[in-house]
DNA sequence: CTTAGTTGTAACGTGATATATTACAACCAT
DNA sequence: ATGGTTGTAATATATCACGTTACAACTAAG
């Protein structure tokens, strides 16, 4: 099982806004042949992305720019708003139905519940040590080495 | 999405053979009777679990048990048994046709890709700090509370 | 050595979900 | 007014998790 790639193109889709803010009308057509996906796929994550408060939109008004600066949205704020993993449900899917009638079964929720609940945590706190301003950065830096790389 | 329940289910299967090793004869029906599931899938998940190397069962003998001490077998152990996240694709599911022609497209999976794996190891390294020992130990803790509320 | 019971595993069914795609109303800019 | 864009619903498709049936391989016990 994956994480679904909603994760990654609302990162990408972030990215791009900002690389392209001054070159580029950045709609959501322009945004889709950058990722390489349908551009409805697009405007779905910029809606999941918009209701966060992280990107501003304009229905008919062709682009989109981002409603906070790079070094206040992380990793996790993205995770979090295309809904990469249901609150509620968390990470981890436990099995639905231990027998009561067992001394294992009816015990195994809370003993582990809490542990599931800390690994996730872990990764997501990790997620939330990198903003869109690093991102950005090492975008622009390893655009930089690939012109160094052509004049060798 | 959700990491399957095969986890939880392996974990509860440890832990049963476990609880159970002096009174039941633990085998595929009685484990699927505590978990809730149907046998052939507790059959499935200690067939992983034994070619991890995590527990011992003889085709037509019945009984499981255990190959390991309580101790040395780990929540992640049991996690990469039963291939809770495939090692290679990884936790986070990359868009996979980001464009080569475009700046972004072609270096976001550069600048991605080590932060995820991180965040991914951060979840992984906290499954190793539970030892399934932790969990039998809790687990008749739990029961023996269970006695207490009864005597009230 | 026969029989009952268990394990290991293949095969197939089914429902849920991720992604793609079509369609179109609401809206803006010119 | 017109053309282009956004927002979103509706639908299609493929993949996958889990359930279930079936059966061969094997053990244990009479």
């Amino acid at each position: 099982m994956q994480i679904g790639s909603k994760f990654t193109i609302g990162v990408h889709i972030i990215t791009a806004i900002d690389y392209f803010k001054e070159l580029d009308r950045v709609n959501s057509e322009f945004l889709a042949g950058s990722i390489g996906v349908n551009p409805v796929i697009v405007r779905t994550v910029i809606s999941q992305l918009r209701e966060a408060g992280l990107v501003k939109t304009q229905r008919g008004s062709s682009g989109a720019e981002l409603a906070k600066p790079l070094n206040e949205i992380t990793l996790y704020d993205i995770y979090r708003a295309v809904g990469s993993v249901d609150e509620k449900e968390g990470l981890f899917h436990f099995h639905e139905q231990p027998n009561p009638d067992c001394p294992v079964g009816r015990n195994i929720h809370r003993v582990l519940d809490q542990r599931l609940i800390e690994a996730q945590k872990a990764m997501e706190e990790r997620l939330k040590t990198t903003t869109l301003a690093d991102i950005a950065e090492d975008t622009k830096q390893a655009v930089g080495n690939e012109s160094n790389e052509e004049k060798e």
